[in-house]
DNA sequence: AGACACACGTGATAC
DNA sequence: TGTATCACGTGTGTC
């Protein structure tokens, strides 16, 4: 029963989306239409590839769909600047703001392994970050067994896929203020006298 | 010419993905097979539309679908953990690690104003503090570029992993230990003779 | 041996 | 007007 619903709610957020495209299929019914029209249960094997098969195919992939409809109005939720109400300039969009916060994560994680290298000479808690860092890695590692491949650890999707079509070559737009926030912060309190050092 | 080409590859990639699926159709031979075949000029505008529009929409139709497959691509050569190699898995997977980098990002900045309002409550630069990181802004976003390209030795591999263990739920935390780190690291620097807490 | 995922062509529709 | 996108059913291949 929540099936009809649910499909009534993809077939309403697709026409809030789209503007009222593809109205014209009812959609839910035609799951039992079909199912009961192709069914007559004509018990030689030609006819039961022919219409049962064929129903259960349409349904699968109407679900298929679907569920790949859904995902792509999870990304627009997700992701805050979309440009175009299409489907693949919404995995565009998505793909630009993934790698901006890339680009953000990785300057601010050099940041932070600088701020490790600079703990070493002043503190004594630098003896325990290498620890902490090989604990992860021995424990990621470990729990990747458990389930099947997995792909991840270091540049699993990179070493399969090179370069797909050189698509999206654009700006990484710079997001840099956080980065000189904590690094303008840190060496503040590391040289409290000194304002700027390297 | 570099459209056959270009839709080679695509298909090429199609079948190292998906294990050699749908490579009977050769496809870009079709593109001139269907323009040949429809387009027989014939001047009626009923024969124009029943034959040279269905053969303009075939053709656009395809180029829509090769778009999006390559953004689906794209995105698994931007999104580390790949799960499944299927649109729908991929695009869950996009999301995910976009939800994660979200949070990391969230928690890093608020420890960012942390670390400012216990700057001022503490510190005597606290209350030129604003304006210091103006300055640095300035001077320091021109000499901290040199540094940029050293941080891929050991912090860019693992940690951009949002989480070893069952990605797939919502569950995002464990993004925990980067906060710790910088936490624990900026308490050092700033209380050097007291021990640590936290 | 059936479930699953995909590409394809086609009709409809909005700008 | 044409040009864009979309959902749909169907055939086909893989596991």
């Amino acid at each position: 029963m929540e099936n009809i619903d649910d499909e009534y709610r993809n077939y309403w957020e697709t026409n809030m989306f789209l503007q009222t495209e593809e109205l014209d299929r009812i959609g839910p019914f035609f799951d039992e239409a079909i199912s009961t029209y192709y069914d007559y249960d004509s018990s030689s094997p030609d006819g039961m590839q022919s219409s049962s098969m064929a129903s259960k195919n349409i349904v699968t992939e109407r679900n298929r769909r679907k569920k790949l409809n859904e995902m792509i109005y999870a990304v627009r939720s997700v992701v805050p600047n979309i440009t175009k109400m299409d489907k693949a300039s919404t995995i565009r969009d998505a793909i630009e703001y993934i790698k901006s916060l890339q680009s953000e994560e990785m300057t601010i994680k050099a940041e932070i392994s600088e701020l490790e290298i600079s703990g070493i000479s002043s503190s004594n808690i630098s003896a325990n970050f290498d620890i902490d860092i090989q604990e992860a890695t021995i424990s990621c590692s470990k729990t990747k067994r458990t389930r099947m491949d997995h792909c991840h650890d270091y540049a699993g999707s990179r070493l399969v896929m090179p370069s797909p079509i050189e698509v999206l070559e654009g700006d990484v737009e710079e997001k840099d203020d956080l980065r000189v926030k904590i690094e303008a912060a840190i060496a503040a309190l590391n040289y409290p006298d000194s304002p700027i050092s390297t």
